[in-house]
DNA sequence: ACATAAAAGGATAAATAATGTCTTTTAGGG
DNA sequence: CCCTAAAAGACATTATTTATCCTTTTATGT
């Protein structure tokens, strides 16, 4: 229980990866996939959810790749992480309460609420940027 | 990612439906399962890792059950969650950063450890006494 | 002792989710 | 037109979740 997948995983080290590349210069994925040690097909899929969403910018064919959607200072982990695993819900009836017929007289139910909101507060207090910097 | 399971949620209906009950009767396994909804043999795998760790007190044959192994103020949501689930671990790196031959340099990796002090300190400040009460 | 009640323990099965691969399609550059 | 590289979708494998069933152990009451 709570915890992040390979997946997600995958997907901070490659966008973190590429926020760390100089901004004008298109990255393969097979280049970034090398880099941070994930299978490349597995990386492509990722890459292509955060494309859909602009957290990335892809260009196809001959000199093609990936850049960075926006500036690392303005995209968050807690973004990252949401793009790839969904929602941050620590228990299902965070998501839809309505689906748990006791959510209306639950004691429970608000602390799982706290705890998404504790988890959010802090993916969303790190920026690309701070996991980019010094880390050379 | 980051969801409790159905086993967690069920671990703990049950027992806040226990600590709800008077401290001094029995519980029949069955009856908990009827009162909250959970699949009774899928409850006694889960009272079973309770009892192993003395969170409940069990009673076999005629006139067993179980009953709370300590006062319901003295157990947190925490400990309840982790019975069951393990430790909370936002991701691998957490519990074995050995694991991760990153984790030496890794910026993202005090994030984790950041994110799971906060969901333990949510789940720690909560005790059964305070979900079970006005809650009928 | 014996029958009964109830939890403990083990084996297994079905459903779901995670992890990863492969093939075909689409777009851009030369 | 041809080469390159990402997009898209289908597929395969494995692991985890979510149970169920069956036997064993332990306790109680008669
Ligand atoms: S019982 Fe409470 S905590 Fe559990 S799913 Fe329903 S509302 Fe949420
Ligand atoms: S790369 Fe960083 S965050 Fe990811 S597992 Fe390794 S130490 Fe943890």
């Amino acid at each position: 229980m709570m915890e992040l997948t390979r997946k997600g995983e995958y997907a901070i080290r490659g966008i973190v990866y590429l926020a760390g590349r100089p901004l004008d210069k298109v990255c393969l994925l097979s280049d970034i996939a090398t880099a941070v040690d994930v299978p490349p097909t597995f990386l492509a899929k990722i890459f292509q959810q955060f494309s859909k969403i602009g957290l990335v910018k892809s260009f196809r064919g001959t000199g093609g790749g990936f850049l960075l959607g926006r500036p690392a200072e303005n995209i968050t982990l807690l973004e990252v992480v949401e793009a790839v695993e969904g929602p941050i819900v620590p228990n299902r009836c965070v998501a839809a309460p309505a689906e748990c017929e006791r959510s209306g007289y639950c004691n429970v139910h608000p602390v799982w609420r706290q705890v998404q909101l504790e988890i959010k507060s802090v993916l969303e207090g790190v920026s690309l940027r701070e996991l980019v910097e010094n880390s050379k």
